[in-house]
DNA sequence: CTTCCTGCAAAAGTTTTGCATTAAC
DNA sequence: GTTAATGCAAAACTTTTGCAGGAAG
């Protein structure tokens, strides 16, 4: 079954992920160590961002200090992506270009995130807009945040 | 000229605004005190959201406190809405229904914030596709919030 | 006069930083 | 061996809360 849609990123592939880590920490004159390597695996089998309390609270064995630390590194390294949501503190997912762009659905009683992946069609349709929208406003190499604000079926 | 779109909102008619934010105050059982009507009259004439230092700053001779505490009952009463970015604190700008829907475009180097609307089209078929791919995943009653993330010109 | 709003001060929460120690290369 | 990463503790920062005094209805 080849029915997995193609596409440019890695997606769940973790050992791909861990790979890619590896090159562009190496690129960046980062060190891959065992704490981000937990890291970037934990992020990456995760399904949805997770905020620094929940890392801490996986078994890693990693102070808070650290997990702040590194995940800076990995952000800077473009490995990891810092999410914000209205919640008051700040979530990590893997970098755009290895989960693969998708937005997210909030839940806006429970805080709950999900990730979703718009479809190819509207999604192109959308960036075309933005692109010229953004251009007009003299705004230069654009990229997007879509966000879904709801009601999940738990809290609905 | 009456070239000005039409719109259900009250886009940016501070006047208009005032006597709404007065309105839902009331039937909130709040007082729409001087405090809360200098907040609302400053966002409304911002142009963009503002993070509460800029708010203390324009003079308003308003605490601290009472800055967080009048915007989190304007925000419950539907008049001013909460708006995070990625820089660590909040910014406050007119409701939704008062200002009209919009967007925002995002400088990733300084933080400035520039409100932008889609086009009518563009944005009606967004929510369609996103109405769908929310109820697929179980997510009811849902809005969105969309952000440009670039370089403005001044950064560029 | 009763209720809510305000200011001041302190606390709570997340994130950052300093410094000595330890691990990676 | 040299350089960078880690742990612990303290600090910085935004936001929230307690309480006494003052304004609004």
């Amino acid at each position: 079954m080849m029915a997995r849609r193609r596409s440019a990123t890695l997606e769940g592939d973790t050992r791909a992920i861990d790979d890619a880590a590896s090159a562009r920490l190496r690129a960046a004159g980062q060190r891959y160590t065992s704490q981000r390597r937990a890291l970037v695996a934990l992020l990456a089998g995760a399904g949805s961002p997770l905020p620094v309390p929940a890392i801490l609270a996986a078994g890693g064995g990693l102070t808070q200090s650290s997990a702040y630390r590194n995940l800076a590194v990995l952000e800077q390294a473009g490995v990891v992506r810092r999410v914000v949501t209205d919640e008051g503190f700040a979530r990590y997912e893997p970098g755009e270009d290895l989960m693969g762009h998708h937005h997210h659905l909030v839940c806006s009683k429970c805080g709950r995130v999900e990730d979703v992946a718009l479809s190819a069609d509207v999604e192109s349709q959308l960036d075309r807009s933005l692109d010229r929208l953004a251009r007009g406003a003299g705004f230069a190499s654009v990229s997007h945040r879509l966000d879904l604000i709801g009601i999940c079926r738990d809290c609905g």
